[in-house]
DNA sequence: TTTTCTGATCAATAATTCTTATCATAAACC
DNA sequence: GGTTTATGATAAGAATTATTGATCAGAAAA
C-alpha cells in the first residue's frame, strides 16, 4: 500500500496519468496499475477518470494532502538517519582543561561545527582528573586532558605538547633577558602546579632543578594555572606555566628556561574506541586539524 | 526504500530477526534481505548483528524513532481517506425550515451523527426560498424544505407530509370538539401562511373554503408558523398550521379540519445528485429513517 | 463527422522478493 | 575445553509482482 504512495501524490499534483508517469519514470499503464492497486487495497476510489480529465474524489483530495505531508515526514526520518550515520546529529559533550588552546582544541571545534552543523556541541571545563571520572560516567563524550594518567579504560590520542616557561613580573631583574637558565632562579620562590595534578611534571621540574645544582624553594602548589599567574604577578615568585599562556597577563613576561625542558602534553581521550559517529567524526576532525595546523 | 520501513520498525522493536520476521509473516532470510537492502539504499548501517544479539546503531535508533512516527502519519492518512470515502469525514451543512420535525429531520440527524461521527454537522434554519439560494450557492449541502418549487437544478426527495390543522384558543367555543368542519370557521378570521411562502398551500386553503361555501376572512398573511400561533393565542383568529406543531403552545388546542385536506410536504433537496460521500450517506440515512419511522 | 487525446486492458516480459536449505559464528553449557 | 544451541547470513530457485508495448474505447474538439 505504502509503496505506491509517492505515485499517487505525483498523480494528484499532475491530474494526468501520462505526465505523472513521466515524472515517475514509468509508463502510463504501470501508473494505472499502481493506482488501481492502491484503490483496491484502500477499498475506495481516489480519482474520477475520464478521457479528458482526471479529478480527485473527496477521499483522494484528503489522501493527497495528508499523504504528501506524511511522506515528507518519512523522508525526513531517512535524512535524519543518514545525518546520524555521518555523525551530523545528536549531542557531543567535550571536556577541556584550563587551557583552551591545548591540543588545538578551539581550531578543532571550529572546524568540526562547520563540517557537522547538526551536532549540538557542549564544552565543559574541568580538571584532568575530573574529566577521567566524567568520561567513565558517560557525561563526557571526549576530553582534552593532560597525560600521563593511570586510566586503562581510556584511549588517549596525543594532541599536542607545549614547553613549560617561566612567568615573572615585568619589573623583575631577569625580565630583560630573552631566555633564562634554571640556575638563575636558584633564589626565587618557584610557583609550580600541584603534584597531584601532574606528578610527572612536578617531579620533572624538581629533577631539572637538582640537575642545575639547587633545591628549589617552592611556594604553595597550585591547582590552576591562572592562580599561579596571579601569584607571580603579586611578586610572590616565578611561576612555571605552559607556553600557551604567554602574553595572557599584563604584568608578567614569559621566558623560556633553556635547561628545563619540561613539556605539558595534551591528549584527546575517550572511553574505549568510540562507536557514536559524532564522536568518531570529532576525533577525525581534531586529528586532521593537528596535521595541518 | 519506504517499502521496508515497516519491517525495520518491527525489527527495531524486537531486535531479533526471527521474531520480527514472524510478526511480519515473513521468513528470516526475507527480512535479512529487506534490511540489507534498506541499509544499502540508505548508505548506512542500522543494526549491529551478532549471533546472540542485535543492537541498533545510533542511525538505527534515530530511524526507528522517526520512522515509526512517520509511518503512523502515513497510516493516519490512509485511514482518513477511507473515512472520507465512507462519508465519515468533512463537514455537512444542513438547512431546515421552521419545523425541525418535518421529514423526520431530528431522527435522521441523530442516526447520522451516530453512524458517521467524523462528520462536522451544522444546522442552519432558513425559509424554503432562502434554502434554494443557499443550496445553489453551495453554502448548504442538503436542505429540508417544502415543495413544490420551481428550481430545476435541485433534486428533491419526498421526506414526509403532514396535515394542516386549525389552532385555536383553548377557551374558544369550538375547542371542545374533537374535529372541525371548514364551515364552522366561516365567521372566524383565518391566519394562514403567506402566499409567497407556499402558493399551493395558500390556494388550496382558499379553494377548500370556497368548496365549503364561503370566502374566508383572512388576517395578515404570515411568514412564520410560530407567529401565526402567537396571533391565534392572542385571540385574533384561527391559525392553519402543520399538525406537527400540535401541543407546542400552552394556550392553543389543535384540531383536524375534516374537509380541508391540505398537506404540508417536506423534501430533502440537493443540487443535482450529490457526489460528496458525506452528503450521499446523509440522504441514505434520512431515507432509511423514513422507512422505519 | 472525424480526429485526437486520454486512460484502461491484455499478454508477455522483466524485476523483485520470498522460500528452503545450508553455513558460519559466538555464547552458553556440561 | 569441547559441544551444543541459537542466531543471522548466504545462495539458488521459485513465486510473486511490476513493467512494458500494443491495442482498445470513450469523450472532447475540430
Amino acid at each position: 500500500m505504502i509503496k505506491y504512495a509517492k505515485s499517487f501524490c505525483v498523480l494528484a499534483e499532475e491530474l494526468h496519468f501520462n505526465k505523472a508517469a513521466a515524472r515517475l519514470h514509468l509508463t502510463q499503464p504501470a501508473l494505472s496499475y499502481q493506482i488501481k492497486k492502491l484503490e483496491e487495497q484502500l477499498g475506495c476510489i481516489l480519482l474520477k477518470r475520464s478521457p479528458h480529465k482526471v479529478l480527485l474524489t473527496e477521499a483522494g483530495m484528503i489522501l493527497a494532502r495528508e499523504l504528501s505531508a506524511a511522506l515528507n515526514h518519512v523522508n525526513g526520518a531517512f535524512q535524519m538517519a543518514q545525518d546520524a550515520a555521518r555523525g551530523d546529529s545528536g549531542a557531543l559533550v567535550i571536556g577541556y582543561c584550563e587551557l583552551p588552546e591545548a591540543g588545538n582544541m578551539t581550531a578543532a571545534i571550529r572546524r568540526y561545527t562547520d563540517l557537522y552543523p547538526g551536532v549540538d556541541v557542549t564544552l565543559i571545563n574541568m580538571p584532568t582528573i575530573e574529566q577521567v571520572d566524567a568520561l567513565t560516567a558517560g557525561s563526557l563524550d571526549v576530553a582534552f586532558l593532560h597525560p600521563p594518567l593511570n586510566a586503562p579504560q581510556l584511549v588517549m590520542r596525543p594532541a599536542g605538547e607545549e614547553l613549560i616557561v617561566a612567568a615573572l613580573r615585568a619589573d623583575h631583574a631577569l625580565a630583560a633577558q630573552p631566555a633564562l637558565q634554571l640556575a638563575e632562579l636558584k633564589h626565587e620562590r618557584l610557583i609550580v602546579c600541584a603534584e597531584q595534578l601532574g606528578p610527572i611534571m612536578y617531579n620533572s621540574i624538581l629533577a631539572a632543578c637538582g640537575k642545575a645544582g639547587f633545591q628549589p624553594k617552592l611556594r604553595e602548589e597550585m591547582f590552576r594555572w591562572h592562580s599561579m599567574l596571579d601569584q607571580a604577578a603579586s611578586g610572590l615568585g616565578v611561576a612555571f606555566v605552559p607556553a600557551s599562556l604567554s602574553g595572557t597577563h599584563p604584568l608578567l613576561v614569559f621566558k623560556p628556561v633553556e635547561d628545563l625542558g619540561v613539556k605539558l602534553l595534551t591528549a584527546i581521550a575517550t572511553v574505549g574506541d568510540p562507536t557514536r559517529p559524532a564522536v568518531i567524526r570529532f576525533i577525525e576532525t581534531a586529528r586532521s586539524c593537528q596535521a595541518r595546523c
